[in-house]
DNA sequence: CGAAGAAGATGAAACGTTTAATCAGGTCTA
DNA sequence: TAGACCTGATTAAACGTTTCATCTTCTTCG
């Protein structure tokens, strides 16, 4: 048999199916009586109105999609910063009675498609303003936030996360141990125009400020790109031991980075906290896991995932204007065993 | 403006919206003259054809969900193995013009909202023949693959691992590098009901299997519980630790497992692999970049995933039976750095 | 008592597709 | 030359909702 439709559940009420339609969405008007009467008849038939139906009558669709522009195909999901933000997401949507779909890798740039779905609201990860994504993402004229996005403008919706005192927590807790000179492992490079304004771009701010506070000059040499992935971290390894000499200290800008870090030194043979104190940003669930346990920069990934879902929801229930937009999350420093003071020569 | 629909295309071309449908669809008869007409229409008015009205109309909608019985809210992704899995179900969608949603969560036994949807597939991960789910998954009437499921009707499609193979694999291997007292965390008790024709009983059998041709009586003190989580893992270090007299490696029944546990002999300052050996299950994309790197039993996750969502697809698609309905995927042996041959007395 | 207004319910249109039935011509063949 | 058949295209119904205008019936009040 199949599902019951509206229409029966109305031959069964005795009622039309615009009086059940009625009193499924609390509109309109019908007597007390014929609510009870309709709404056990609901229940015993397990009656779910179409969302398809529903759907193609008042676009409304309880499903957003969340894309991650730059992200090749297939690599999203396997980054634990990713897996725990979507986590986040999922279950924030879930909360609404919402739907999650993923999308928008690089080799599919075309993203009308999320149109025919009826897709109903987007989070987009990632996005600043020189790309090239963010024109065909606005011409959908979809409800719309922006994670970790650093746009200027102050009418988007964004859920971003205090980067700068991010790194300048973990710089200045780096150099409380007694170290000087510190090698970051970032995302891209400061002068990079293409990051200006991004993410990376702020952590290095935080990195600078906390230099310049303990008045230690900034070493631009001291600053490697890879903070991607795993690999990038192992890689990263090797360009960071010729700067043994100088440096004692490495910060990763994300934890998985900072893991394949640890591996590379073990690898090479150098000891971590001993020889060389690393620290990551991110605290994902198993950094505290990792041998030895990672000192990081602490966010609440799944939370931000959460606050951004409720954020999109609330703009497409409410359709008004919210009163706040932007949405800072806090960071804090996770100390563990990957950093120690710096060896007295 | 609106996005269009078939009806500004029919008037754009001057056809009737049947026509634009057959052109569309491949079905039906129209000149070739009017086809090239009606598509070099379409491209130009980036038209779509709209999810709902179609979904509505045939019951057909590119879209399928996961559904993970067991796992309680916010875990299933954040859990690496998961978040590989979904990944390679995520790109498979995407080949066939597929998306995909997660939900079935511990909290959320009640799965008829996915007819709500028109949801028209589902994966199935981890049921066995005790799953109370079951019956309701059945009675949705889905196309469904079941993933790691181990149930016996020959009818179901499902994708499957050599779970006994990779745990003879693993254990053949310990006992060659002269391990004869070797720990297992598993998932459950082999004697466990619930757990009979299960992923955890199937190794088991693997293990004691290897176990007996190399003449060691099985002991089942050796088997604990925990491999579901690296906080599992970890604490069951504690518990290694008393059978140490004995013990002198420990096989996890997965990799998280083992990196909780790796972590928590580090903090009992028990050294790996010299004081003992550990092995994993899965091969998750960073076991290699563990301290040590850990010696596991690989299976391609991602793989698993993306044949998973292909047999179902085909399935849908297809309507009519295919030839190969279940699919077992092979394992292998990945050695590191987290095993080594068992010191001398 | 008659008119006005409220309460409760109905009917029909509309959303954008697909498809089965139908139709208008043209060509072939007996 | 009439029926049969083919080709290309049209028409209308149906899918399951929501909403707005409309219709009864009942109550109230001047």
């Amino acid at each position: 048999m199949d599902r019951p439709t509206i229409k029966d559940i109305a031959k069964l009420a005795n009622v039309s199916i615009g009086t059940v339609s009625n009193v499924i969405n609390g509109k309109g008007r019908f007597s007390e009586e014929t609510r009870k009467k309709i709404e056990k008849i609901i229940k015993q038939s397990n009656y779910m109105p179409n969302v398809a139906a529903r759907s193609l009558r008042d676009k409304i669709n309880p499903l957003i999609a969340m894309v991650v522009p730059y992200a090749p195909r297939g690599k999203v999901l396997d980054n634990p910063f990713f897996s725990q933000l979507v986590s986040g997401v999922e279950s924030g949507a879930r909360d609404r009675k919402f739907h999650v779909i993923f999308t928008g890798e690089k080799d599919e740039p075309d993203l009308s498609y999320l149109l025919e779905k009826n897709i109903n609201g987007l989070i987009v990860f990632g996005a600043n303003e020189n790309t090239e994504f963010l024109d065909d993402i606005q011409k959908l004229q979809l409800p719309t936030v922006y994670m970790d996005s650093y746009l200027s403008d102050p009418d988007l919706y964004q859920v971003g996360l205090n980067d700068e005192m991010g790194v300048y927590l973990g710089t200045k807790y780096l150099i409380s141990l007694g170290h000087r000179s510190i090698v970051v492992i970032s995302y891209g490079w400061l002068g990079d125009a293409e990051h200006t304004g991004s993410v990376n771009h702020c952590r290095l701010l935080g990195y600078r400020k906390a230099l310049e506070e303990a008045g230690i000059p900034f070493n631009q040499d001291l600053v490697i790109e890879g903070a991607f992935s795993v690999e990038d971290g192992y890689h990263a390894a090797q360009q960071v031991l010729q700067l043994r000499d100088q440096a004692t200290a490495c910060f990763a800008f994300s934890d998985i980075a900072a893991m394949g870090l640890i591996k590379g030194f073990y690898d090479l043979n150098i000891s971590v906290p001993d020889d060389f104190s690393v620290m990551g940003f991110d605290d994902l669930y198993f950094s505290e896991y990792l041998t030895p346990g990672l000192t990081t920069v602490r966010q609440d990934i799944y939370g931000r995932g959460q606050a951004a879902v409720k954020l999109l929801i609330d703009q497409i229930e409410n359709k008004n204007d919210l009163e706040d937009k932007q949405i800072i999350c806090p960071v804090s420093l996770k100390v563990r065993q990957s950093t120690a003071a710096v060896r007295k020569p």
